[in-house]
Parts: C-alpha cells; structure tokens; sequence
DNA sequence: TGTGCAGGAATATTCGAATATCTGTTGAAC
DNA sequence: GTTCAACAGATATTCGAATATTCCTGCACA
C-alpha cells in the first residue's frame, strides 16, 4: 500500500468514531476534545465536528454549546427508558412487516437466519467475547426481520433506537450461559414465517427485556 | 442598535433555516447551494453545512454526498407513512402521560389549551392565513399534552415526527371552514384531564387524520 | 480564610481559502 | 450521427488558521 494519504472523508471518521463509543473505547461520560480526536482519526476539526454532530442525533453522545462533547452518559433510568420505547417502536414494525411482507421478505429472513445461526457466537478468548462476525450476523438478522416493513418513517426511528440499544449491550459485554439466544432467534423466525404478529412481538419484547436484564446487571 | 455585527452561530442558522424550510421559502426538491445559502444567512460554509446536516438529521432536508443537499422531497406516499408514524408514537406518549402525569402536568396543560383557545386563528388577510402566534401556541398545547410522559426517548422520537409533519402542514396552508379545530382541542384537554387514555388516543388520531386528509387534498 | 477579579492557558467555534469532485460541453474519432 | 475523452466551470468538501469563549490559577483585598 504505497503512501495512501487519504484526506479524511466525514463518512469515515463518523464510522470509526461510531465503532469506538460502541466498542467503548470512550467511556461514557468521557469528554471528547477536538485536538485528541483530530490526531486519532487524522481528521481535521471542521470533520470531526461534523462526525460528532450526527452522532449526538443518534444519541450515542451529548453536547453543550461552547462547551463541547461527551460521550453520552448512562443510566438504569435511561436503558429503561431506551428499552422500552425500542419494543414500542420495533414491535409496530415488526406487526407491520408479518402483515405486508412478501415472498423476498421470508426469502431474505431465512437467509439472515441461516447465516447467524451457523455463526458461533463466543470467541476462544478467556473469558469469552462475542465474536464480530457473530454482532454482525445478529444485527443483520434483526434487520431483515424489520425489513419487511414498508414505512419508511417508523423504520428510521427503529434503527436510531438500535443503534443506542446497541451502545448499551456492547458496554456490557456480558454472557448469560444459560440463555438460550438461538432459540430465541429460531423462534422468532417461526412466528414470523407462521405471520403469528401476536406471538412474534411477544417473543421479540422478552429478547429485548431478557438482554437489558443483563446490561442493567452490568450497570449496576 | 450600533452595528452589531455578530458572527453567525450555528445555532441561529439552524433556526433560520427551520423555520424557512417550514413556512416554505424553499420549495421540497430545491438544491440547496452553499453560496446562496451563506449570502442568505450570512454565514460561513462550515455553520451552513452543520445546519443542513442536523435538519437532514431531523428528516427536512435530503443530501446525497459530494452532490449536495436538497430540501426534503414531498409525496402523498411519504405524508401517509408519517402521518401514520406520528400516530402511533404520539399515542403511545399520550398514553402514558395520562398514566402518569401529575398535577404540574395538569395545570400546564390547562393553561397552554387557553392560551390557544383566545388566540385568534386566522388573520384579516384575504385568502385568511393561519396566525403565527396561534401556530406557535397550537405547538405549545399539543406539547403540554405530551409533557407529562417521562420517557425521554420515546418525546425524542415524537418530536421528531412532529416537525416533520410540521412541515407539510405549513405547505398547505389550507383552511377547511367546515371543521371544528377549536372544538377537537377541547376534547382532547377534557379526555386528557378525566384521564381516559382510550378517549384521547383516539382523539388525538382523528385530530391528526382530519389535518392530514386536508394536507393531501392540497398536495395532489 | 474567603471572595472576587485579573490574566493567561485550554478549548470550542467560525471563517475563508485550498482542494477534490461533479457536471455539462466541446470536439475528435469512428 | 453517436460515443467518448478532455477540458472548464460550478460546486461540495476539507483544511488550518483566526477568533471567541470558557476554565483555571494566582493575587489583591476584605
């Protein structure tokens, strides 16, 4: 790779600056100074302040005019909060994807299905970390479950609310042995397949409360 | 007032150019170019940009990168999807704001529906227009309704949606004589006080239903 | 000891120029 | 006549310096 000196593009920095506050490289609360960040991501401010503008959109960290930005701070309260109006939100969603999905839908799920299930999810580390390709594989998944559904608007407040959602699991990357994820997912699957939207939200909000059970754990 | 030439803050830009695009001084599907921008606002690039960015953030305006922004493209499809988002996310606030808000919430409430109910709706004008100082106490009242809900996340994502809806209502700026706006705010006001959260929803979905149909006429 | 007020260091914000990219047009080759 | 390449003008993007603000430290004064 012969001396690729990029000009930093904002795309970019957003995107690894985003994968640092998820992956917890800055701790919540953390205040983010535009000289350090300008230096770790070879960015410069009018950049980096870009990236970061969208990011607090995204709730992933906070601001005060003239006195910088943080990485959003966390709480029992706000996990709750977020949790709760994820399985509002995702659970309109998902109704609406069971009763408008089409055949390239179920095909499209099956797919995702298949690749996370046959995804191992725990690295040979000691202890154990969730494997990248298997967060990948997950988030794929829990996308294509929404996919179906056709309005735009309700799906944009869904991904917002995962991306948050997200930030709060990574924090804790913690394992519950006894959980069975898979059959989660695999039952998740089935009832959308069946079109059973009852069964299927329910499902849907005991994953949801089931893994910020542990992160509150975590957290606390 | 001697000359006082304050630099521009992204701040008041990013107010400026809400409200323009709301009151629509920039028709949706105009190319919104730095340099006019910059004139207009008497701004520099780099504010212009952060502006645009979190109104594209707040779904008003579109970018395609490294080709520019644009005010948001309006559709009867795209009023549908919102209209029907709004519904749901505002009903769920709505909800529990009635559950659970006390009597501060109350007081706020009464006091924001007479406010709005001695407001004059429409000017002298001719054609009649919608009176600024009713919009923004119709604003005032329907964000006292939801005031009481405690979930911050859940306000966001309504707050959202509702500048979004905000901004096809004030592209049409239509008047139906026939209907009894003054009347429908009384009824949620009295629904949200009983605390009959049935009542309300249902309401506050006809109340929104009723603008939206009138949105649509004028849109096609 | 406490309070308030310089003054300077640290930091965020804004600016305008430099650079990269896109878009449309012209002209040559086929 | 059509296609493609090269150029030029328009425009978005990025940069780094200039400016404004906040924060901190030390000193005078009560």
């Amino acid at each position: 790779m012969p001396e690729t000196k990029q000009r930093a593009t904002i795309e970019a920095v957003h995107a690894a600056l985003r994968a640092d506050l998820i992956t917890g490289v800055h701790p919540p609360g953390e205040r983010l100074k535009f000289a350090p960040l300008c230096e770790r991501y070879g960015a410069s401010v009018s950049v980096v302040r870009e990236a970061l503008t969208r990011l607090e959109q995204q709730g992933l960290v906070e601001s005060e005019p003239r006195i910088g930005f943080r990485v959003r701070q966390v709480s029992v309260e706000d996990l709750d909060d977020l949790t709760e109006t994820r399985i509002d939100v995702e659970t309109l969603a998902l109704r609406h994807a069971i009763e408008h999905g089409d055949i390239d839908w179920e095909t499209a799920l099956v797919a995702a299905h298949h690749r996370l299930e046959r995804t191992a999810m725990l690295s040979d580390d000691d202890p154990p970390q969730l494997r990248d390709d298997w967060e990948s594989a997950h988030v794929a998944f829990h996308d294509a479950l929404l996919a179906g559904c056709t309005r735009r608007w309700l799906l944009g407040m869904a991904r917002t609310l995962r991306d948050a959602g997200e930030f709060y699991r990574r924090l804790s990357q913690v394992h519950e042995p006894d959980r069975d994820v898979a059959g989660e997912h695999r039952g998740l699957l089935d009832a959308a397949l069946a079109r059973d939207a009852d069964e299927a939200t329910r499902l849907l909000r005991e994953h949801y409360e089931r893994t910020a059970a542990i992160v509150r754990d975590a957290l606390e």
